[in-house]
RNA sequence: GGAGCAGUACUCAAGAGGCUGAAGAGGCGCCCCUGCUAAGGGUGUAGACUGGGAAACUGGUGCGAGGGUUCAAAUCCCUCCUGCUCCGCCA
C-alpha cells in the first residue's frame, strides 16, 4: 500500500510504475482514486463543519442547563437535531468514499526499486549470481522420494489414510535430517545476531487480512472451525503481525528476528497437490527471518539477508543461484525481491528454496507499524526471507549429497545435529 | 470453561454524562545547586490520526475494539478482545 500523497503529488510516477509491472488495467484506478480523494475531502470538510457546529451547540446547551435556562436549551436542542439529521444523511457517503479509496489503494502496486529488471512474468526473471558448481554426477540422481524411500524415510500411504493427499510421515534419519537442517539454520541465524522466536501457529482474521489479500487467504489459509483462527502459512504472518499497530522507538531498531514454525498451506490453484514426493505439500516446517528497520537501511538489510540463505545452503553442500524477480513477477506489496534457488542435479536446473523481499513501507503502512521520530512519526520498512524450508531443503540436500549406492553424505556443518554421523544409509 | 475486577498518551495515573484532548507524575528540554555518581531546586514542553491553510493557525476523529442511547459519552447500555485474582481442567 503506497501513500496516497504520492498519487496526489506525482501520479505519473505511480502510473509509470504500473506500466512497468504490466498491469495497465490498473492505470485508470490512479485517476479514479484522485477523483474520489477530492470528493471525499470536500465531503469531509462539509461534514466536519457540521460536526463542529453540533459540538459548539451542544456545549452551549450544557452551559444553559447549568445556568438553569431550560427553555433556551430546548430550542437549541431542536437545532442540533436538524444538524444531526444532515450529518446522518451524508455520513454513509463519507464511509463509502473511504472504503472505495482504500480498496483501490490496496491494489495499486508498491513502487518498485529502480534496480528491478522490467519483465512480464517469471520467465523474465534474471539470474544474478551462481554460488557453487552445478555438478551433474556420472550416475543418475533418483527422484527425491525414491532416495528417501530407499532410506525408509517416508510414508505417504499412511499419511494419506490419516490426513489425506499432501501429507507425509518422515521417519528415521530422514526425519532427523530435516530437523537437523532446521536447527542448523536456526543456530546460524542466532550467530548473526538474530533473535530466535517461536511464534503462535494460529492467528486471527484481522491479522490475516493485514498480511495478505482475500484471494491469497482463500488459496492458502486453513481456518479452524468455529473459531476466529487460521493456521499460519508462514511464520512471517505471526511475526509481522506481532508489530501490528505498534509504535517502535528508534533505539529498538533494527529488529532482527528468526522464527521457527510449521507452515500450513491449502495450495489451491494452478499447481495443486499432484506429486508423489514432498515438493508441494500441505504442511512443512520453516525457519524464517524478518527485519524491521529504518527506511534508509532496508536495502542494506535486503542484501545481507539473501546472502545468509546462500551461505547456509553452501554449507550444506548445495549449489545455489539467486534469481531477481522482474517487475511483472513481483507481488504488489514488494519493492524488490529475489529467489534463492537450489541446483537439482536430477532435473539439471535450479528450483526455488527461498525468497527474500523488501516491502519498503507498504506492509508497515497497511499494518500501522511506525517509528517514533523526533519530528513526527513515520512507517518502518519491513523485510522477510526464508532461512530454510524443510521439505524443499531436504530435496535439494538429498539430490546434491546422495551417493551412487544410495547413501547420503552429511556435511560437517550438519554432523553435530546428526549425532556425529558423516553418512547415512551405509 | 465459570466468577469477580480492570484496560485512559512513551510509561504510571486522575476522571463516574456537558466546565476534559484529557489533572498529576515520570520522561524529555533549558537553568541553578551539589560534587565521587546519584540525587536536590526552578522553569519549559510535548503528546495519536486526519481535513483546510504558504504559515500563524483552525476544524474533525480519537480514552482496548465495534455497535447503541443522548442535543452531548472516557463516563450509561450491549457484544467482543486483552490482562489480573479465585475456581475447574491439563501437557
Amino acid at each position: 500500500m503506497i501513500d496516497i500523497n504520492l498519487i496526489r503529488n506525482n501520479k505519473e510516477l505511480v502510473k509509470e510504475n504500473i506500466k512497468k509491472k504490466f498491469q495497465d488495467e490498473k492505470l485508470e484506478l490512479v485517476d479514479k482514486v484522485l477523483e474520489l480523494d477530492i470528493e471525499y475531502r470536500n465531503l469531509k470538510t462539509t461534514l466536519d463543519d457540521l460536526r463542529s457546529r453540533r459540538n459548539k451547540n451542544s456545549d452551549e446547551i450544557g452551559a444553559l442547563m447549568r445556568e438553569g435556562k431550560k427553555a433556551e436549551a430546548l430550542i437549541k436542542k431542536d437545532g442540533v437535531m436538524i444538524i444531526n439529521e444532515e450529518i446522518k444523511a451524508r455520513e454513509a457517503d463519507e464511509i463509502k468514499y473511504q472504503e472505495q479509496i482504500k480498496e483501490i489503494m490496496m491494489v495499486i502496486p508498491n513502487i518498485i526499486d529502480e534496480s528491478v529488471p522490467v519483465g512480464k512474468d517469471d520467465s523474465e526473471n534474471v539470474e544474478i549470481e551462481k554460488f557453487g558448481e552445478p555438478i551433474v554426477p556420472e550416475y543418475e540422481i533418483p527422484y527425491h522420494a525414491d532416495i528417501i524411500n530407499a532410506l525408509k524415510g517416508l510414508d505417504k500411504d499412511a499419511a494419506g489414510r490419516t490426513s489425506g493427499n499432501g501429507f507425509y510421515y518422515l521417519m528415521g534419519d530422514i526425519a532427523r535430517l530435516s530437523t537437523a537442517m532446521l536447527n542448523y539454520a536456526r543456530d546460524y541465524m542466532i550467530d548473526q545476531g538474530f533473535i530466535y522466536c517461536i511464534p503462535p501457529f494460529m492467528i486471527r482474521s484481522d491479522v490475516v487480512n493485514g498480511v495478505m489479500s482475500f484471494a491469497e487467504m482463500d488459496a492458502m489459509m486453513y481456518k479452524i472451525e468455529n473459531e476466529d483462527l487460521y493456521l499460519i502459512g508462514t511464520s512471517e504472518h505471526s511475526m509481522i503481525g506481532k508489530f501490528k499497530g505498534q509504535m517502535i522507538k528508534k533505539d529498538e531498531l533494527p529488529i532482527t528476528m528468526t522464527s521457527y514454525s510449521p507452515c500450513f498451506r491449502k495450495e489451491v490453484g494452478a499447481h495443486g497437490i499432484e506429486e508423489r514426493g514432498i515438493y508441494r505439500v500441505h504442511q512443512f516446517e520453516k525457519q524464517e527471518m524478518i527485519v524491521i528497520c529504518e527506511p534508509s537501511q532496508s536495502m542494506e538489510w535486503y542484501n545481507k539477508m539473501w546472502k545468509y540463505t546462500v551461505e547456509i545452503f553452501r554449507n550444506l553442500n548445495i549449489p545455489v543461484r539467486t534469481l531477481e524477480c522482474c517487475s511483472g513477477d513481483l507481488a504488489d506489496l514488494k519493492v524488490k525481491s529475489c529467489d534463492v534457488e537450489a541446483w537439482s542435479p536430477r532435473q539439471k536446473k535450479y528450483f526455488e528454496v527461498g525468497s527474500c523481499s523488501t516491502l519498503g513501507d507498504a506492509q508497515a503502512r497497511r499494518l500501522g507499524i511506525r517509528i517514533k521520530g523526533e519530528n513526527g512519526n513515520y512507517y518502518a520498512h519491513t523485510l522477510n526471507n526464508t532461512v530454510l524450508a524443510s521439505t524443499r531443503a531436504l530435496i535439494a540436500f538429498l539430490e546434491n549429497n546422495v551417493n551412487e549406492d544410495g547413501s547420503v553424505n552429511i556435511p560437517v556443518a550438519l554432523q553435530p545435529y546428526m549425532g556425529g554421523k558423516t553418512v547415512i544409509g551405509k
